[in-house]
DNA sequence: AATATGTTGATATATAATTAACATAGTAAA
DNA sequence: TTTACTATGTTAATTATATATCAACATATT
């Protein structure tokens, strides 16, 4: 499609949008201005209203926004409106939580398998999924077009991993190994450093304390 | 102390290159240059520079960086040279994950405690720790003098064990629930919002579709 | 000892992101 | 219908961030 390039910035500030949004729908608040969302959001009017009109004009002059419209609109932006194959490798502590968690399936994000290189993990039920052994699971990626792959393994083990996912034709990871994995461009990877967040807490903790 | 003002920017791109460090350090690498360290990072060598002088000049002309003495830097720079007690609310699947995670403790961050207000929890051990009574938080909080509060909780609980997290004398809190905590500025937020960076990658792969 | 090379730290330039300003379209009320 | 008001979408200004350049200096080599 290669339309305008809207800056990353921008893309990690929609999700927000959408959290809020989807809370307001929920209060069955009908309407609301960029000067109301921007209360919520800690974002500045003016900036919503340059992110929103990245994709369009979605607002009425004199009014504001549909709550539901944009709501359904962002979430079409975002590509929540339709349902993703995933399968996620690494049944650890952060792997069982994820793949447990309900909030994920409800936004359309189903774990159709889940892999594990460890033997008596395999057979462990999570969510209604077995677990099993990952030697199958680049038969299992191409046999059911899963398109997002979660890794949940060690660091040592995500780049040999992330690359059988890329050879099998996953074109999405979400990433939870603490390394930087290395892949064509053609596959998107989402990193989760919990690493990285906690230090950068630990660092502003102190910078705090000054 | 409020010296020069460091950019989020950078703030956020220091613990990768802290990993980077140690992983050197471990791996018996004496030295390396900005230029070295750009390829393994991907940030460009001039940023690296950049981004270290604003912490001090820890390189040498002509030679580069010393592995050791950078990342004992760094290591300093994020607070990660001694030891924070923290307690943890929310003892369900991401709660678990996160108290069971032992990189956290050798980062130095101590989990001194587990609270959950499920009974049916109450008395199981997670890593040698007990999850209470969260009713038991806030006197706990200030007879242990905790620095740090690790949120696993609902949406909904999060705003008000946070604001009991503040007031008992936590300075630092690492959100999990997916919600903006509202609170004082002495208190330092990190969230990490799960939802978002699923949305993110969702975005992100429809995008790379085009 | 002299010279070439490599690399930092500082400064200057370029690019990107955010905020502010405003014209205009649309709302709402008399 | 008229009028005052509201709030968007858009352009411009400002601020922040990233990249490029270069003098100073260390080290290795001749």
């Amino acid at each position: 499609m290669g339309n305008k390039k809207v800056s990353m910035a921008v893309i990690r500030r929609l999700p927000k949008y959408y959290r809020y949004l989807t809370e307001l729908l929920d209060n069955d608040i009908k309407r609301i201005s960029s000067q109301e969302l921007s209360k919520l959001t800690d974002f500045t009017a003016s900036q919503i209203r340059q992110d929103l009109n990245n994709f369009g004009g979605f607002g009425q002059q004199g009014y504001g926004y549909n709550v539901r419209d944009l709501q359904k609109e962002l979430g079409k932006i975002l590509g929540l409106d339709r349902i993703y194959k995933a399968i996620l490798v690494g049944a650890g502590n952060l792997g069982q939580a994820i793949s447990n968690y309900r909030g994920f399936n409800d936004a359309g994000f189903k774990i159709m398998a889940i892999f594990d290189k460890n033997p008596k993990m395999f057979g462990i039920k999570l969510m209604d999924v077995m677990i099993q052994d990952v030697d199958n699971m680049d038969d299992f990626i191409r046999d059911n077009d899963i398109e997002i792959g979660i890794i949940c393994t060690s660091k040592e083990g995500s780049q040999e991993i992330a690359e059988r996912m890329a050879k099998s034709g996953i074109t999405g990871i979400w990433n939870f190994a603490p390394a930087d994995l290395k892949l064509d461009d053609n596959v998107t990877v989402e990193n989760v450093h919990l690493n990285e967040s906690l230090f950068t807490l630990s660092y502003l903790l102190k910078e705090n304390n000054d």
